[in-house]
DNA sequence: GGGAAACTTAAGGGAAACTTAAGGGAAAAA
DNA sequence: TTTTTCCCTTAAGTTTCCCTTAAGTTTCCC
């Protein structure tokens, strides 16, 4: 569960990465409202976390720019104004959820799952693929109805897999999905969670395509 | 995937060139802007990565000159941070993308995937020719709806052959397809894999002209 | 028929992936 | 806080795979 978080506060960007880190998210963390837009291109997010008051450009502007280039991905967006008319704007231009500076980081977890949850379509946010159940709310998966326990790290591989089954993920996609922009821990980590999901769950779930990467194939 | 590079800072440029490298590109390393023209004019490229603080000539004058020579390459222009007139510049030239130096290495692949998957239309980039259908992305090849295992080196062979099916290929270019400009194995190796693909797709899919190379036809 | 180009087969070496174990660090418990 | 537990990463050794080379055979063309 990759997300993107556009805050300024260097205080408060912290606490949420660490907060929202460790309810498993992955958090990218930018500071500009001009840098969302290129990251969009390039990189996939679950939602995107939106402080209005940005110091270089507005961030209903940000918001707008998002929303015209056709972008359908959840928005929250963060302010601190008691001001009504920008709350009702930003759900106006786009926007799918707001929060009232100061706001309890439980809250924020809450319209997370929400968000995601109306987006995935089912009301459990929940994907399946080769005898394989993965709840994304509790991080629970089992494997031909039996529970299997994986820690956070392989938990989040595995829901990449999945997540795009029928592909080919190149260990350095795979990295991204476990650290974001941070700086990735060695390939040979990806090959160590990878040998143990096949140990707890099936050996031949997941292939190696040499050279290029690994794929858990669509059923 | 084979990409151009034209960028005159030694240490980056040979690290851009391994870690394109691991992800599969096969990368051509120019140090002046100068010897651009004349590789377009001979070499088949996917994208070019380029630099626009050159010892010789302008960047933006390259830009410019390859897109007067009427090529619809895609291309990535690499900029110090400070220069925006030079970013949109060189956007209004016609670049496709720019990155700020300095850069991780992870968005510029992801750039490049993104611009590759752009030009080649649909997200699925997928080529097919006479009941072969290959997938870019997963490395995967279907003959006649079956799957065929291949290997790296067979598949970027292969591949090759198929996005020019109708010409010749010499087994310099397929060499040049392999290895770029790096130092080529011996011609042997060449006819050592097609004999392989012959094997494992079909014996009269590839032809050879001999003393001039290999072909698939159209159909 | 002779020579070059292409085909075929097998083997060696090196790189990629797998496996196992252990240390260190962070979260959880006390 | 201190202690304990857990697990992520690294390191090192093993296995697997495949790219290249080499050597021999066949095909083509002069």
């Amino acid at each position: 569960m990759r997300i993107l978080l556009v805050e300024d506060d260097i205080l408060l960007g912290e606490s949420m990465m660490v907060s929202l880190g460790r309810h498993g998210f992955t958090v990218d963390w930018l500071q500009l409202g001009n840098q969302v837009e290129a990251s969009l291109k390039t990189e996939d997010f679950m939602a995107i976390i939106l402080d209005l008051t940005l110091p270089d450009i507005d961030g209903l502007k940000v918001l707008k720019k998002i929303r015209q280039a056709g972008h359908k991905i959840p928005i929250i967006i963060l302010t601190a104004r008691d001001d009504i008319e920008d709350r009702v704007k930003g759900l106006d231009d786009g926007a799918d959820d707001y929060l009232l500076k100061p706001f309890a980081l439980q809250e924020l977890l809450a319209r997370l799952r929400v968000m995601i949850r109306r987006i995935s379509g089912n009301t459990e946010s929940e994907i399946e693929c080769k005898g394989l159940r993965l709840s994304l709310q509790n991080n629970e998966v089992h494997y031909q109805d039996k529970p299997i326990k994986l820690t956070k790290a392989e938990f989040k591989l595995l829901a990449t897999l999945v997540a795009k089954s029928g592909r080919v993920l190149s260990k350095d996609q795979l990295q991204q999905a476990l650290h974001g922009w941070d700086e990735a821990a060695s390939d040979n980590a990806i090959e160590v969670h990878i040998h143990n999901l096949r140990k707890k769950i099936d050996s031949k779930l997941i292939k190696n395509i040499r050279g290029v990467g690994y794929i858990i194939e669509k059923d």
